[in-house]
DNA sequence: AATGTCTGCCCC
DNA sequence: ATTCTGC
DNA sequence: GCAGAATGGGCAGACATT
């Protein structure tokens, strides 16, 4: 809500850094090893690489040569051991390291956990540590003293305001419309510092290609904190530069800063993940695979390890240093290329990109590359950036300083028009050259433009669904299993259907394509419909799972020869007639959809649904959904302000209701760990997925059920790293069923020991998993959709858990509610 | 031609 | 998809 | 409450390998 954040909190509150995050670990990691002092490492760190990436592009592409040489000098002053951002290679050993971080860890964190009840005893270890981390703050002034004296006397400057606006912080962003004349000072003062900042690191001469050197110090300034006000401040700072400079890129940046290479329905991807990312920075750095994957293991980050591992190989010419333009375009090319021999041709273009990479680069390409930037930074903070960015912008050329009223409505108008309109090819070039303020006019709900979808809250209750709802006019529908189609209709006979996630599924659709306009109206002339596609049986007539549905050919799909028929659930409408519906109250656009359009059974129905009832009608009409093969209900407001469509909201608007949310209703299975897979990003130096599996009195044996990864607290991971990692054995226990071949195997595999609550949504055949394999009788065993962990039980040794008969009868007692007659009769052919 | 591996703003 | 966490 | 980042099963497709 604040348009503007004062990037000095940075500075006074270095110490706030919370727990978990990365550069927390880092810290930790030190303390545990170093004295006080050296403990401040990692603010010098970031320093060093700033100076670094100035290095870059002032010696190489341009020539400002102003604080170079003190730059210089603080990169080798001494005591800065940590060359290139990554945490120090401890010399001890992992075991040793791991201990020392968890142990820290974990004591800081119950300390702040009991916080408030036993502050006085407790309190101790995380003031510490804060304490610890908090000298950065003294450290990063220090440093800016070698580096820029005139910026220290700045920053203690900013650091006495931003205590002040800081503290009136919390109260102006829940009553933001009081206290204009703060915020007014907040703009004049304060952007234009964090902008200052950028200005002398980052600068690049006007209209040259923007270096991705400087990208790439904004993404590593923003990693460093999670403040998300901070973050919007450089994003910001750093996209005006842009405009300021080099407004041509702004595109490519945004496109760079989000992770994408063109609109989601155009189908641009990648096409390359984790392993061929390993062979690429294997092979560029004359490393082995074994090294590339234990250093990836210890820094949980394939960025990482590519900076820390690109030195090695010689190169005999300097490459010139990367530019967005040129990163971009290649990126591009890499997704663009098929065919045989494609994956060594696109790991060729990544070689040449590394070796020229400089400083931090690699980090960032790789990770763009893995299509994960991890800096805490994604779309809507983006979109926020951009709105500031550019109201600076428009108010800087006119010799003004942008007004906070402004600012606001940017985001706003922003917001808006990305959500109707997610297409920043479409808005950059038209905030560009009409201003941001025009926007709308340029970019507004278009057909065959799709847009964001209306997200759904879970509800854990009735209650909570009546609490939420209060005496106001609601509805409840069914909400189907199958696949969320926005099907659009362009007027000129063309049509499209959508996915969740904006792409563009009318090649696995022709057959809704086709059919389309035998369900329409004849006034109906256009229209955008939220729809669910279901996996349909014609003969018995009723719904299939979405097991089903998913076995669907998504290409090339010839209408002859579907085999899986799909019948359209539409429950909400858009768009129609030339006219956005999006503001209008549910109610309406419900009314309108009826009247548009004609049910065809098996084909094309409108979402069954019941308005305005009390606790038991919701509880009997959520049992029936059941019955008739949905997951629940959605419920959701029907008039007033808070019944339009709220695009890429998961708002409180729109609830869903779920068997398996309410608490003692779901399958909830009691299983056995037996393996674990080292975690990545924040669950570095942790399990981030363990191996589960029931267990066979007959055999003896222990089945595979799942892997589950979500449902444990930071707390508990800690616990369950430290439990586990004693269990540990060399090899699989001889009675453990599982998959061979498949690369499923855990990085690590545990005797059987703790017995964990599970809670899954549904059980599924599968192909990898082995449980119940005998009793099902089809060569498949079982596993779980949605798995997440409960809470461990103590009270049940290993040969108590749950068997794998139980296992079955679960399946089998799910497939008979669902009104399958006793069995599922789906998919039988393939077994 | 069969099989294996990897990938996906995949779908959920 | 579900869940947890910092702001 | 939002936004972000951990993580799940399982499918078709695309390549690589045999």
């Amino acid at each position: 809500m604040a348009p503007v954040q004062p990037s000095q909190q940075t500075l006074t509150r270095f110490f706030a850094r919370p727990a978990g995050s990365k550069p927390k670990r880092q810290a930790t990691l030190m303390i545990s090893n170093d004295n006080p002092t050296t403990s401040t490492r990692p603010e010098n760190r970031r320093d060093e690489n700033d100076s670094e990436d100035v290095k870059l592009y002032k010696n190489e592409v341009s020539s400002t040569p102003d604080s170079v040489e003190k730059e210089n000098g603080l990169s080798s002053s001494p005591g800065q051991k940590v060359v290139n951002g990554s945490p120090p290679s401890s010399p001890i050993s992992r075991t040793g390291a791991n201990h020392d971080v968890k142990g820290t860890k974990r004591r800081k964190r119950m300390g702040s956990r009991s916080g408030s009840s036993s502050e006085a005893e407790n309190g101790g270890l995380p003031k510490k540590n804060r304490g610890n981390t908090g000298s950065g703050a003294e450290s990063k002034a220090l440093s800016d003293q070698n580096n820029d004296e005139v910026e220290l006397e700045m920053n203690r400057d900013e650091a006495t305001k931003a205590e002040v606006s800081s503290s009136g912080e919390s109260v102006e962003a829940e009553a933001s419309e009081e206290e204009p004349v703060l915020r007014e000072d907040e703009i004049k003062e304060e952007l234009p510092l964090a902008k200052k900042e950028f200005s002398r690191k980052l600068k690049w001469p006007p209209s040259l290609p923007v270096p991705y050197a400087a990208l790439c110090a904004t993404f590593e300034k923003i990693e460093a904190t999670t403040k998300r006000l901070e973050i919007i401040s450089y994003c910001a700072a750093f996209f005006q530069e842009v405009l300021t400079l080099t407004p041509g890129s702004l595109l490519q940046v945004v496109y760079l800063f989000i992770n994408r290479l063109s609109p989601d329905y155009e189908g641009i991807e990648i096409g390359l993940g984790e392993s061929i990312l390993m062979k690429a920075i294997g092979e560029c750095t004359g490393r082995s695979q074994a090294q590339i994957k234990a250093d990836y293991q210890k820094t949980g980050d394939l960025g990482t390890v590519a900076q820390n591992s690109r030195m090695n190989q010689p190169t005999m010419f300097k490459p010139k240093p990367l530019t967005v333009e040129g990163v971009f375009r290649n990126l591009k090319e890499i997704a663009m290329i098929t065919g045989s021999q494609s994956q060594s041709r696109k790991v060729g273009i990544i070689n040449k990109m590394l070796s020229a990479c400089q400083g931090n680069e690699a980090k960032y390409l790789v990770r763009s590359l893995e299509g994960k930037l991890r800096i805490h930074l994604a779309e809507k903070t983006v979109l926020s950036s951009l709105a500031q960015a550019v109201v600076a912008w428009e108010a800087q050329k006119k010799g003004k300083s942008p007004s906070p009223t402004n600012v606001v409505k940017a985001e706003e108008i922003l917001r808006a028009v990305y959500s109707e309109m997610p297409t920043y090819d479409m808005i950059i070039p038209s905030i560009v050259k009409n201003g941001i303020m025009n926007l709308r006019e340029s970019c507004a709900l278009t057909p065959g433009v799709p847009l964001k979808p209306m997200l759904a809250k879970p509800t854990k209750s009735i209650t909570e669904v009546l609490d939420r709802f209060q005496d106001q006019k609601y509805t409840c529908e069914y909400k189907y299993d199958g696949e969320r189609a926005q099907i659009h209709f362009l007027g000129n006979g063309q049509s499209h259907v959508y996915s969740r996630n904006s792409e563009d599924m009318s090649a696995k659709y022709p057959d809704i394509v086709s059919a389309i306009e035998r369900f329409i109206k004849p006034e109906t002339k256009s229209f955008v419909l939220d729809c669910e596609a279901v996996a349909w049986d014609r003969d018995a007539k009723k719904i299939l799972p979405f097991q089903v549905l998913s076995t669907r050919k998504r290409k090339d799909v010839q209408e002859g020869d579907i085999k899986v028929r799909v019948c359209i659930f539409a429950f909400d409408m858009l768009y129609a007639n030339g006219k956005s519906l999006l503001q209008t109250p549910l109610s309406e656009r419900r009314k309108l959809l009826h009247e548009s359009f004609n049910e065809v059974e098996g084909e094309f129905t409108f979402a069954k649904y019941m308005d305005g009832i009390n606790v038991d009608e919701i509880q009997e009409f959520l049992d029936q959904s059941v019955k008739d093969s949905c997951e629940g209900l959605m419920i959701k407001m029907l008039d007033g302000d808070e019944s339009g469509y709220e695009p890429s909201k998961r708002s409180r608007n729109w609830l869903k209701l779920k068997k398996d949310y309410l608490t003692g209703v779901g399958d909830s299975l009691d299983l056995v760990v037996i393996g674990a897979f080292y975690g990545r990003g924040k669950r570095t130096n942790w399990y981030g997925a363990f191996l589960l599996a029931c267990y066979n009195p007959d055999s003896q044996e222990y089945e595979t059920i799942c892997k589950i990864g979500t449902g444990f607290s930071e707390e508990m991971l800690d616990t369950l790293y430290q439990k586990l990692s004693e269990t540990t054995t060399a090899r699989p226990r001889s009675y453990y069923s599982y998959t061979q071949s498949n690369a499923n195997a855990p990085d690590v595999w545990f005797e059987p020991t703790m017995v964990w609550e599970v809670l899954a949504a549904d059980l599924s055949l599968s192909p990898v998993y082995r449980a119940a394999i005998a009793e099902i009788g089809r060569n498949k065993g079982v596993s779980l959709r949605f798995p997440r962990f409960i809470r461990i039980r103590d009270d049940k040794s290993p040969e108590q858990a749950t068997t794998s008969e139980q296992v079955c009868e679960f399946y089998q007692r799910q497939a008979s509610a669902a009104g399958n007659g006793g069995g599922d009769d789906f998919g039988e052919d393939d077994y």
